[in-house]
This record gives C-alpha cells, sequence and structure tokens, in this order.
DNA sequence: GGGGTGACCCAGT
DNA sequence: TACTGGGCCACCC
C-alpha cells in the first residue's frame, strides 16, 4: 500500500463517520491497521493535519475527546450543529463510533 | 542520510 | 488530576 493509498484511506473512513458520532486518532490508526498494516496515532494526525480538509475532520478527536488545537471552537461549533455530545472542553466518548456499526 | 517535529497514546509518578 | 517519559512513523530542513 502506498502512502497516498493509505492517506485516501484515512480520508474515506473518516468520510464514513456519521454525524453525531466521533473517532479518536487511535481509533482511525487501529481501524487502518488491518487494511493498511501500519497505522500510528500520530500518522493519523499528521495527516488530518495536512490532508484532512474535505472530509468532517471535526469527527476525529483525541482519545481524551480533545478537539485538534487552534480549530476547537469551529469543530466544537460543526459536532454541537450535529446533535454531538459536548463535554467540556471537547466530546463526550460515549459519542465514539466504530467503523464496524455500520459497515 | 541524519536530526527535529507533530491535529497522538499509554503507563508511571 | 496533571505532568513526564518512551514509543510510534511520516514529513521537512
Amino acid at each position: 500500500m502506498t502512502p497516498d493509498e493509505y492517506v485516501e484511506a484515512v480520508l474515506d473512513l473518516v468520510e464514513r463517520i456519521p454525524p453525531g458520532r466521533v473517532m479518536s486518532y487511535g481509533a482511525v490508526a487501529d481501524a487502518l491497521a488491518e487494511r493498511s498494516g501500519r497505522a500510528s496515532a500520530r500518522l493519523v494526525g499528521s495527516i488530518m493535519a495536512r490532508h484532512g480538509g474535505g472530509v468532517p475532520w471535526h469527527r476525529v478527536v483525541n482519545s481524551a475527546g480533545r478537539l485538534p488545537p487552534g480549530h476547537e471552537v469551529e469543530a466544537r461549533a460543526r459536532l454541537r450543529a450535529e446533535g454531538c455530545p459536548l463535554r467540556g472542553a471537547g466530546v463526550d466518548m460515549a459519542a465514539s463510533w466504530s467503523p464496524d456499526e455500520t459497515m
């Protein structure tokens, strides 16, 4: 699997996240690990930082439910608009989504 | 080719 | 509960 395809896979998975649900970088990495064989939360983070435009990046948060630095306000606004349960500075991890729920 | 950095994660203190 | 250290892998200088 080429790096480009890996990026595509990440973006594709992020697009599949239903509105009102979220996924942690680690969960994305873990889900893609089964497909690509290699993944790490840092990679997903850097990929989202570079190629995150064009996908609902606000549905991807860190394991603590914290929003990406510099985009906290926008992410919180979008999540609130989708009906995602917000909690403090981030989101409620009870809304975490798994790929095999709606596959 | 080598070293530093980052939208991360986990365990220990 | 908050901070620190180690591991992780691709990107940039």
